[in-house]
DNA sequence: AAAATATTGTGACAATTACAACAAAGTACT
DNA sequence: AGTACTTTGTTGTAATTGTCACAATATTTT
């Protein structure tokens, strides 16, 4: 399986790959959808690149609501090095939404310089810089919409942001409206309540994934 | 004035700052408290580094809520590459707290090697990573936080955040009540109102800025 | 020390959001 | 094609949160 895909090996050729697959003890896994993927609180510090498939990593509060903390694609990378620590000891797991596939090794591994000196390992330790840069920025957007004080505003806040991703007032949304609830961290039924005004106000138009922003903020 | 106390040049040399400063074309200014520091709509592009005083980041929506970002004390560093862009052009504004004094440089000079080849350019081009890293730490908190869905969740996350930070059920937080509202998203009000519940059910002790968790989470 | 300003504490009332429950439409599986 | 399951759409009602208004303390400035 490929995991070239994955921008956390990028610019590192395929032999290079090859080595660092025992170097860092590398091992792949198939996970069927809706199994659990990796789960945070088991603190085996590990790094995974989801090869095939989607995922979500989501949090399960003590009271039972889920909360999705991030999407996961193809060439998606996981791990405690970007997630940090949990705070308040709920369930952090990464989800399996489609069947995916998945290589999983030890973080220590990854930062670490090995032994057998990898030619690209270098390369590999600045990639994983990139993708913490890259993390900051997807939680700077999340807070951006999280510190919106009002249904609507979240929404608007979530569109906007994609409208500008796809140089228009025209995109689908990543998920299903249900996971979209649970990503501005509200109710669904409440959610849906907005987006029908919404609608009737022609803020916006939704079909299905589809969404048509027409008041750009 | 010293700008070694920032992070940005953590293991530079006292004499490859000072080379540095005329490198970077760094320019030290002083400011009253209220006052805005940096203002992140002028698109400037800078880097800003607190050697003095305290200050937030803050954003003021279309609706004139206030938002607190982020807080910096001394060492502190800002800017655009370490904020990301801002989605819904609301106004995002460095505010002095205190009287304060920073240093400000153009960030394409500290991510670019220079000419002159800094002996220690190469550490600051890392140090910002490590900025940049801790960044997404905070902003993964930030998440943590604004996620809940009541005021006493967001409450007892943040504290038993803090409470961590302090390894203890005992803390002090780092801004007032009112400027905490803004930091969690909530109406000062309600917040009290809940925080006065809290006080009943005795889940917590609160006494000007100290805090004492009964029930850590 | 007095004045000005900011913060805290409180309450009534309005608006928004969550909860619960159910039907309809869509998808996936056998 | 039929069944199981998920997603969407909708409601009434309860609970929570926001708004406004004002008094009482603190804190800062003059």
């Amino acid at each position: 399986m490929e995991i070239g895909v994955s921008p956390l090996f990028r610019d590192v050729s395929e032999e290079s790959q090859q080595a660092m697959r025992t170097c860092f003890a590398m091992r792949e896994y198939s996970f069927r959808a809706g199994e659990v993927i990796y789960d945070f609180s088991e603190g085996r510090n590990m790094v995974g690149v989801l090869t095939q498939g989607a995922a979500v990593i989501e949090r399960i509060d003590h009271q039972g609501s889920r909360t999705i903390l991030e999407r996961l694609e193809r060439g998606g990378v996981f791990g405690e090095m970007l997630m940090f620590e949990n705070v308040a000891g709920d369930s952090i797991t990464v989800v399996a939404e489609e069947p995916c596939r998945v290589w999983l090794m030890a973080a220590d591994q990854v930062t670490k310089r090995c032994e057998n000196a990898c030619a690209h390992h270098t390369q590999v330790v600045e990639n994983m810089f990139q993708l913490v840069a890259e993390k900051a920025t997807s939680l700077y957007e999340r807070v951006e919409v999280l510190s919106r004080r009002s249904i609507r505003d979240k929404l608007l806040c979530y569109f906007s942001l994609l409208a500008a991703k796809s140089r228009g007032g025209e995109f689908s949304l990543p998920f299903s409206l249900s996971a979209l609830a649970d990503y501005i961290s509200t109710d669904r039924s409440a959610m849906m309540r907005e987006l029908k005004k919404m609608r009737d106000e022609k803020l916006v138009d939704i079909q299905g994934r589809r969404v048509l922003l027409h008041q750009v903020i």
